[in-house]
RNA sequence: GCCCGGGUGGUGAAAUUGGUAGACACAAGGGACUUAAAAUCCCUCGGCGCAAGCUGUACGGGUUCGAUUCCCGUCCCGGGCACCA
């Protein structure tokens, strides 16, 4: 056995090993229980960074836990290849982005397996190939079958000068990222998957997701938004220039807060709604107002942040139950696409409302009045309402309120006011309780060349076609190089032109392609169809599926998961898959975040700069204050941000495994931080990693080449408490674990090595027995995240056969037994010392153990004790 | 702006989820070995104090015998906000 610990040639070994053994191929077995462990699959961006080697490694540690637990354990691993990327790259250096993408796959998949990752290689996927994106079209197409899939208009972002649609992200402060153009808001076709369909489903099945963190099926809850409220009508009798009333006289809106609409003052209407369009006709003001709103964002965060701003349009509707005339505006905050594109405006109770009336002098009605309560009731200066002065918390309550100003209805709470009102306009005609849901269908459009094509033909005689199931795939030509002046394939002859599928003649292509979360909806039950399948998914998914562990960031909270269980849904509906949800557990880890600096140069766009770019001020602390570009001096904007290819900011793994080896890099991110949290990226400790594998390799080099001793009846004092330190250790590091907290096991297996190594070598009989015991629990532990030295010394000690199969140990009762326990004595709350008792004493005993110590005299100032709490193994407190 | 998290020594973090705050490490300082360096090993290490002790988990309140942990409020940082993935 090699003294010297070197990682490049043991790791080498122990992968090629695996290799020929062929060690994680996964197959179905019937006399084991099945263990899925998914991470996400990454975006083939280039090189792999820290994030990605946190995200598999912990995927790893439980793949291999699992496996030692005798589990048949199937871990995955593939590419989300289609996206924006690979053709800003395209932009940049004219290579085609199905080249560049396919080179960097290349390369991520050697980073991956220098890491040594339990992975099944032989189930590989990569989205942007045919043979899976085509099940993408042909699920579309069953969509499209059962109404889930439908032909809408969506709104995008549309750069005027490029001609071409841009994603959020291109858009910045409001300009084309390339050119510096004014962003306008532009309708267009588009398919909408009616995920709203599923919306009740979606969130009652939230409480069956056990292994979910509580706070992502809030978010997902949240971000679905069922609430209950009521559509109601204003009546008007406005009319077109052909003399037919408007929406048949009524303008509809949508409101939780029924109980304040004798408070409405105003509606206000999107810049698109027909009311808005009618009065632009005859007031020059108003459309270029209307125009005005065109610009901007469609961006929610930019919605809710921006200048609220509104027009009045001249025109009247009647209010449904006072019969009064209200105003109808214009504001660039309602949007079309929501529900009616019309809302009732209550400025007493509802605070945009409260701004927007106050900006435009609109009339501030207060409709309701807070009712005192036990708790609040000297609060009386809080009770006033103030029509001139500030907003107040408690005029958008819902409990401890009651309508005021109401007439018929004064005096009731929220409830019994909502239904009330509900009544009355129901017995009009003009309104009902209705459920309204936050969430939107799914737009799946994309104006990009880099996606899997859509599979429909549009012909000027039968419009939009679906692509007959025999001619699927439709195939993306992969030579493309997009120039970012819109879709490629609009240029390629030979992908557009096709004859109808209906009616034969001459007609086009559709160029849009598909969203990249619809390749990322069901790759995990493509993973677990056998190979060779000729259907989406086969029998054998149902073996493995569902998921058992599903790892990934939290930036996926809601976007992926949500897209994923949606899909699941459908598949099932379709009988494709017998399951109602695809992931059991997920653990949602941290992002791993660097430092950013960016500058916004004059003609629009957002640069981002390497550190090695630039020149970095910071404080004492060390606290980043700024940043410089090193060549010209620009100042530049800082952020601490997760790690992407686009900010410049990943940090490539490939140096630290050079250097330190995969063991290394491994142990250390596992050794962190604790994986759900957020980790600033940070290279020290990367050395102490090290350090420890070192000592490992030392202390199992000492061990090599002895026989087996056997444990002796009694242990000598020191060598009894090395072996109840390396027990106790072990029972933490296997709660640890199926708590998924790895940065303990990992200082576990550093506790078990110190405790090995203090205990001098011939300082008792029995030394050898504890030592190799201990070394054993060691190896085993360590081996799920320092996998290559645990399994070199496991094979140089003679531990017997395959660390990977090697069963998890399991404290030893009598290596954990002790006699006396050490309790810590309090008085008052404050700790004044500690206790020695038998570990079988009781209550009793404690107590008169603890009155009769010194340090409890002491503090107790003369004082009888008022009460003494025990807490069993724990401590003494002596109330006095 | 809205939804969800987080904030503990110089640094990463731990605390059996209400019971010894800082385990395990990193960095730093001191020492041993060495001609020297690297490597390795030993010691010190929240703050104040000679000590007894006091104080300390972002900040301000509260509940409790006891709060990093539970409740209320504030500040700061991160994630998501539907075309980045």
């Amino acid at each position: 056995m090699q003294e010297k610990y070197t990682p490049s040639d043991i790791e080498k070994a122990a992968q090629e090993y695996w290799e020929s053994t062929q060690a994680f191929k996964a197959q179905a077995a019937k006399d084991k229980p099945k263990y899925y462990c998914l991470s996400m699959f990454p975006y083939p961006s280039g090189k792999l960074h820290m994030g990605h080697v946190r995200n598999y490694t912990i995927g790893d540690v439980l793949s291999r836990f699992h496996k030692m637990r005798g589990y048949n354990v199937l871990q995955p691993m593939g590419w989300d290849a289609f996206g924006l990327p690979a053709e800003n790259a395209a932009i940049k250096n004219k290579v085609p982005p199905a080249k560049w993408t396919y080179d960097n796959i290349d390369y991520m998949k050697g980073q991956l397996k220098s890491l040594g990752f339990a992975i099944d290689w032989s189930r590989e996927l990569a989205t942007c190939r045919p043979e899976y994106y085509m099940w993408n079209q042909w699920l579309f197409l069953r969509m499209l079958e059962k109404g889930i899939a439908e032909r809408k208009t969506q709104v995008v972002n549309w750069d005027p000068v490029d001609q071409t649609v841009l994603a959020n992200e291109q858009v910045i402060d409001g300009r084309g990222w390339r050119t510096g153009a004014l962003v306008e808001k532009r309708e267009i076709p588009g398919y909408y998957l009616k995920i709203t369909d599923y919306a009740d489903e979606l969130l009652n099945d939230l409480d069956t997701l056990e292994g979910w963190p509580e706070r992502v099926k809030l978010m997902q809850a949240n971000w679905i938004g069922k609430s209950t409220g009521v559509r109601f009508a204003f009546k008007h009798d406005i009319t077109d220039d052909s003399g037919q009333p408007i929406d048949d006289g009524k303008l509809w809106v949508f409101t939780t807060r029924a109980d304040t609409i004798m408070g409405v003052t105003f509606c206000a209407v999107a810049a698109e709604h027909p009311l808005a369009l009618h009065a632009a006709k005859r007031n020059p003001d108003l459309a270029a107002f209307i125009e005005k709103c065109k610009h901007g964002s469609v961006m929610e965060a930019d919605m809710a942040t921006m200048e609220k701003e509104g027009l009045p349009t001249g025109l009247f509707v009647t209010h449904p139950l006072t019969g009064e005339q209200v105003p109808v505006w214009v504001g660039n905050y309602v949007l079309m696409s929501y529900g009616d594109g019309a809302v009732m405006g209550v400025p007493g109770h509802d605070e945009r409302d409260f701004a927007f009336a106050k900006k435009y002098g609109i009339e501030i009605k207060q409709v309701m009045a807070r009712t005192r309560t036990a708790e609040d009731s000297d609060a009386a200066e809080y009770d006033l309402f103030d029509a001139a002065g500030d907003w107040k918390e408690w005029y958008g309550w819902k409990v401890n309120v009651q309508t005021v100003n109401s007439g018929k209805y004064d005096g009731l709470g929220y409830e019994a006011a909502v239904n009330a009102v509900a009544t009355d306009l129901a017995a009009q005609g003009i309104g009902e309780k209705k459920v309204q849901w936050r969430l939107r269908d799914w737009g799946v459009s994309r104006q990009r060349y880099w996606g899997c094509p859509i599979p429909m033909v549009l012909c000027d005689d039968c419009g939009p076609v679906p692509v007959p199931d025999e001619q699927l795939p439709v195939v993306l030509p992969e030579d493309c190089v997009p120039d970012g002046s819109g879709n490629p394939l609009l240029k390629r002859e030979d992908f557009l032109n096709t004859p109808c599928p209906k009616c034969g003649k001459p007609a086009k292509r559709e160029t849009d392609t598909m969203d990249t979360f619809v390749d990322s909806s069901w790759y995990y039950a493509r993973y677990a169809t056998g190979a060779g399948a000729n259907t989406m998914v086969d029998a054998e998914t149902d073996y493995w599926m569902t998921v058992d562990q599903y790892i990934g960031g939290i930036e996926h909270a809601i976007l992926h998961l949500l897209y994923s269980r949606f899909w699941t849904k459908v598949m099932r509906d379709l009988g494709l898959v017998k399951y109602r949800e695809p992931f059991a557990h997920l653990l949602t880890q941290g992002m791993v975040l660097n430092h950013a600096f960016s500058h916004k140069p004059e003609g629009g766009g957002k640069d981002y700069y390497w550190e090695s770019e630039i020149d970095v001020q910071r404080d004492a602390k060390g606290q980043i204050t700024g940043a410089k570009l090193k060549s010209d001096g620009t100042v530049l904007d800082h952020e601490l941000t997760t790690m992407s290819k686009s900010k410049n900011n990943g940090v490539d793994p490939q140096a630290l495994i050079e250097q330190y080896g995969a063991d290394t890099a491994r142990f250390f991110m596992m050794f962190a931080a604790p994986p759900e949290q957020t980790l600033e990226w940070a290279d020290s400790g990367v050395e102490g990693a090290h350090r420890f594998l070192k000592r490992v390799w030392a202390f199992g080099h000492a061990l090599a080449g002895q026989s087996a001793a056997a444990m002796p009846a009694s242990l000598a004092d020191d060598l009894a408490a090395a072996r109840r330190e390396i027990h106790v250790t072990l029972k933490q590091a296997s709660y640890d674990l199926s708590k998924q907290q790895f940065n303990t096991v990992a200082s576990a297996c550093m506790k078990m090595l110190n405790a090995l190594e203090k205990v001098q070598k011939d300082a008792a009989d029995g030394w050898l027995a504890v030592a190799q015991e201990g070394f054993s629990i060691l190896l085993r532990v360590l081996s799920p995240i320092a996998p290559h030295i645990s399994h070199a010394l496991w094979r140089e000690l003679g531990y017997g056969g395959d660390i990977l199969n090697a069963p998890w140990p399991e404290p030893l009762e009598a290596a954990l037994k002790q006699d006396t326990v050490e309790l810590m004595l309090q008085v008052n709350g404050k700790l004044r010392g500690s206790i020695k008792v038998a570990a079988d004493a009781g209550k009793d005993a404690i107590e008169a153990i603890a009155l009769a110590d010194e340090m409890a005299i002491k503090f107790m100032e003369g004082k009888p004790a008022k009460k003494v709490v025990v807490v069993p193994g724990r401590l003494v407190n002596i109330v006095a």
